[in-house]
DNA sequence: CTGAAAGCGCTTACAG
DNA sequence: CTGAAAGCGCTTACAG
């Protein structure tokens, strides 16, 4: 590879020292460098193509201007979307993104924090894992700036943003019963993670609000890394016994796509055999007929907060800030009363 | 934040010089070190919680560790599920991943190269937009190490990874001849980019092996940022009018989707109607009856090859490898004559 | 208006 | 076995 061409470079062939060359390129002190100067360094740095190392700027301001990204899989949807959104903003403040995929599992997570750190970024996003508290506070402590998104742990005093899910599932469930669904089953995560057991709050705060009985038979917790086997066993029991079901919250997109897939098996319909809605889009359910209902993440905002907490947290390292979104239901005819018409 | 501990902080609380932490923490002159300063150097890093700070070995020895990667936009699952390959493979030599968005822009895209390079990353995987083979060119006569994924430019001599597109075309349209279709449409993207002209060329070239007519009404070009209206005018060029088509391969998922919305809204059925095959998988259309056949890319191979490539020639810069994979093509019901039976 | 110099946190010949 | 020293490419008080 060719040699770089550094501020020595262009110094010595205008005759001049580093630090003039470093002032004019950075723009620095201009009203007392003269303009031919100046112009002439701009012209040689152009000349040579100069580009500056930033790692030797790193290593001299202590800055890299680079957010770590931690999520869950970059593949997944949710990730790679919410990162292209991260990507953008943080452009605008000339950041830029090195990312890393925790697959769920604390010990990766660990693992990448302390890549990312190590690297120098200069603040981190984190979807934060299972089990992961610890490096959280461990993060704290050390008064190291990062955001949480999607998820946090309320007990612990964080910067985050993330879905009001338990108003989510409100929202969600509300819609069901006003539907006139009698019978609604959740097939949500096996999860510590508090969004996810707020969406199970939330289903059963409002049954309760509503005075429904809240049958725990009719709540299955499907683990991350049986999803297929899973949701149909757990579709077997709510739509199979007795005591059946004729509604389902699902608390995500991929476990809802498995139960279309199991009601497709069967031969059922929607809504007419059970009332749907799940948490997130699907791109996979989009050609579906009846279209899914679904609670629509804030991805933009999401994104776009998480990035302005971050360089807030940068600039000044005193406060930290909560905040929940708002999702939406995007209703369709997939949880409406079989009478009424929607979409 | 708290004060980073440093080579110096060790040094001083163990009484030796920086340059023996270093090198004990480095694994370096073992055999030349007392094993008690050793272990004593060690237990001291490991109490204080040292971390090495990768910018600082980054500006001495010229390596970043890090893989600087350009697809169009990381919130597609084709680049998003390449992404995560490469992650996993960079992550087995020590390699994390800077990536960024082009948008099939080439102005995006140098200032992307510009960014990451700046950053020293060791090198880049890139795939590249339309029109950035000037680009690509000052890279490699920088020698630059960096290897194309998924497009490359015949006429420049680079690293690259692709798949077969012209096999992969001659392959489906085959399939399709075969399976008994007459008159079979194309559409696909306007690009000059070589790897989407040869799903161009591959079909052209295999209905002329055929014997059939090449029609040039049949064969539609959309653009990138139009594929919704211009797949639906496509549609009704190709379905509609005197000379109708009665099998279409799509040069993309995407395409394919606007398509298959097409046919359902017209009320068209697959395979009776018109036979189908698309470039690559598309979870949209993973619960659509018929399954859509396609053209499947060799995902893991590509991501892999990439990296193995771009690490070689970071290690010895001198030559460069070309690399065409074969796709797959999963054939379901979608291109199968009507009294054949396949899935 | 301009330059010499220190220093960011490391690595690595070199000398002892 | 160990240390002093140079240097990676920058920035930035400080002195003139």
């Amino acid at each position: 590879m060719k040699k770089k061409v550094s501020l020595k470079d262009i110094a010595q062939k205008v005759g001049v020292s580093i630090a003039l060359v470093s002032y004019v390129l950075n723009n620095k002190n201009e009203k007392r460098i003269s303009k031919d100067v100046a112009t002439k360094i701009r012209e040689t740095a152009a000349a040579l193509n100069y580009r500056a190392n930033q790692i030797a700027k790193s290593l001299k301001t202590n800055k890299t201007n680079t957010i770590g990204l931690i999520v869950s899989d970059i593949a997944n949807p949710f990730s790679s979307s919410l990162a292209r959104i991260i990507e953008d903003e943080a452009d605008k403040y000339g950041y830029t993104v090195i990312f890393g995929s925790s697959d769920e599992d604390a010990e990766k997570s660990k693992k990448l924090i302390d890549t990312l750190t190590n690297r120098q970024v200069d603040g981190l996003i984190i979807a934060p894992a299972d089990d992961t508290v610890e490096q959280v506070k461990m993060l704290v402590q050390e008064g190291f700036p990062f955001v949480l998104v999607d998820r946090y742990f309320p007990e612990v005093q964080t910067n985050y943003v993330a879905l009001d899910n338990f108003k989510a599932a409100q929202t969600a469930t509300g819609q069901l019963l006003h539907a006139g669904f009698k019978n609604i089953g959740l097939i949500t995560y096996k999860s510590t993670l508090h969004n996810l057991q707020e969406r199970k709050t939330g289903y059963i705060a409002t049954l309760k609000a509503h005075g429904r009985e809240v049958k725990k038979h009719h709540i299955k917790e499907i683990g991350y890394h049986e999803t297929g086997p899973g949701v149909e066993k757990a579709m077997q029991q709510l739509l199979g016994g007795k005591d059946v079901v004729d509604a389902i919250l699902f608390g995500s997109n991929i476990l809802a796509l498995q139960g279309v897939k199991y009601i497709n098996a069967r031969g059922l319909r929607v809504p007419e055999n059970v009332g749907v809605i799940m948490f997130d889009e699907s791109e996979a359910l989009s050609l579906y007929s009846p279209p899914i209902s679904y609670i629509k993440q804030p991805m933009e905002s999401l994104g776009k907060t998480a990035v302005n907490m971050l360089l807030e947290s940068i600039a000044r390292n005193n406060k930290t800030s909560q905040v929940k979104l708002d999702g939406e239901l995007v209703l369709s005819r997939s949880a409406v009363a079989v009478t009424e018409s929607v979409v």
